[in-house]
DNA sequence: TTGCTCAGCGAGGTTACATCA
DNA sequence: GATGATGTAACCTCGCTGAGC
C-alpha cells in the first residue's frame, strides 16, 4: 500500500519540521468544515475491523468472545425461554407504556461462575422493596443480558446493524425483551463497533506516520549526501556518462538518480 | 413551491450498575 | 470485605430527515 492507495498527500517541509497532512487532496483547504477524524475514518473505512486483530488491550474483542460463547451454548430452538427479564410479551401498542422495570426480576441463571446463586424470588423482592422505599421513583436498574440473548442479538447485528421497527419487535418477542432494550442494545453495539474501528484506524495512521517519518529521514539524508557530493571537485568524474543529462533551460548538468543511485548510496 | 412543526432515528456522550481482580 | 478497573445497559441531548399541513 502506498500513499496513492490512501489518497493522501504528504507535505514534508524541511528537516526536523515536517508537516504530515493526511487529509484527502480534495479537502485540503476545507478543514473548518470537516471533522478530521471523520475524514480519516472515511479514508480507512475499507479496512474491516473484523479482519484486523485487536490492537489495544483496552478494547475487548467482544465479537470473538461472543462467538466462543456461542460455540459453547447448546442449541436452543426456542429462544423464548429466557428468564432474564421474564416480562410477559407485550403487545406493540402497550410496550412503551409499561412502567415496571425489567430489573425487578433479575435472573440468577445468566450470572457467570454460579456466584449469583441467590434465589431469584428473594433478589426480586428485595429489589422491589428497595424501589418502594425510594418512594417509587424509577431508579435506573440495569440487567445483564444472558449469553443466549447476547448471542442472538449479535447474530442479528451481523446480518444488519440497524433494525426497522418490525425487526425490532420480532427480535424483542423472540428474546422476551422490550423493543426498547433491543433498540438500546443495537445503539450500544454500533457505538462499540465504531470505537473499535476508530482504534484500528488510529493504529494504522500511527504506523503510516512512522513509516513516512522514516522515509522522510531517509530522503533528507540522501539530499545531504547529494549536496556534499556536488560540492566535491570532479564530482561528475564519478558519474557514469549515461547518468548525466543537461537541463535545457538552465543548461546545468543533472544526474539521473535512477542510474546513479547505487554509487551515491554506497 | 416554500416554510413550519413534529415524530422518529442514529450518533455521541454520560451515568449507573455488575463483575472481576 | 473494600476498592479500583472494566464492561455495558440505559439514558440524555443534538442533529438530521421525512411526512403532514
Amino acid at each position: 500500500m502506498n500513499r496513492e492507495d490512501l489518497n493522501l498527500s504528504l507535505s514534508l517541509r524541511r528537516v526536523g519540521d515536517f508537516e504530515l497532512n493526511l487529509l484527502p487532496r480534495n479537502c485540503r483547504n476545507d478543514s473548518s468544515s470537516l471533522d478530521r477524524s471523520e475524514t480519516a475514518r472515511s479514508i480507512l473505512k475499507s479496512f474491516d475491523v473484523n479482519r484486523i486483530q485487536a490492537t489495544s488491550d483496552r478494547i475487548p474483542t467482544t465479537t470473538d468472545a461472543i462467538r466462543s460463547e456461542i460455540s459453547r451454548i447448546p442449541a436452543t430452538p426456542n429462544m423464548a425461554g429466557f428468564d432474564v427479564n421474564r416480562i410477559p410479551v407485550i403487545s406493540e401498542c402497550e410496550e412503551e407504556a409499561v412502567v415496571s422495570s425489567p430489573m425487578s426480576t433479575v435472573s440468577s441463571l445468566s450470572m457467570s461462575g454460579g456466584k449469583r446463586d441467590e434465589p431469584e424470588g428473594e433478589r426480586a423482592s428485595s429489589r422491589g422493596s428497595s424501589d418502594e422505599e425510594d418512594g417509587g421513583e424509577a431508579a435506573r436498574k440495569k440487567l445483564r443480558l444472558s449469553k443466549d440473548q447476547s448471542a442472538v442479538l449479535e447474530e442479528s447485528f451481523k446480518e444488519h446493524n440497524t433494525l426497522n421497527p418490525k425487526q425490532k419487535l420480532t427480535l424483542a418477542k423472540q428474546l422476551n425483551l422490550r423493543p426498547r432494550q433491543v433498540e438500546v442494545w443495537f445503539q450500544n453495539r454500533r457505538a462499540r463497533t465504531k470505537l473499535k474501528q476508530t482504534e484500528v484506524d488510529c493504529e494504522f495512521l500511527k504506523r503510516c506516520c512512522e513509516n513516512l517519518t522514516e522515509e522522510n529521514r531517509r530522503l533528507q539524508k540522501e539530499v545531504m549526501e547529494l549536496r556534499s557530493l556536488k560540492q566535491t571537485p570532479h564530482f561528475y568524474m564519478h558519474v557514469p556518462p549515461a547518468a548525466l543529462t543537461m537541463c535545457p533551460s538552465c543548461e546545468r548538468v543533472a544526474v539521473s538518480e535512477s542510474q546513479f543511485r547505487p554509487q551515491i548510496r554506497s
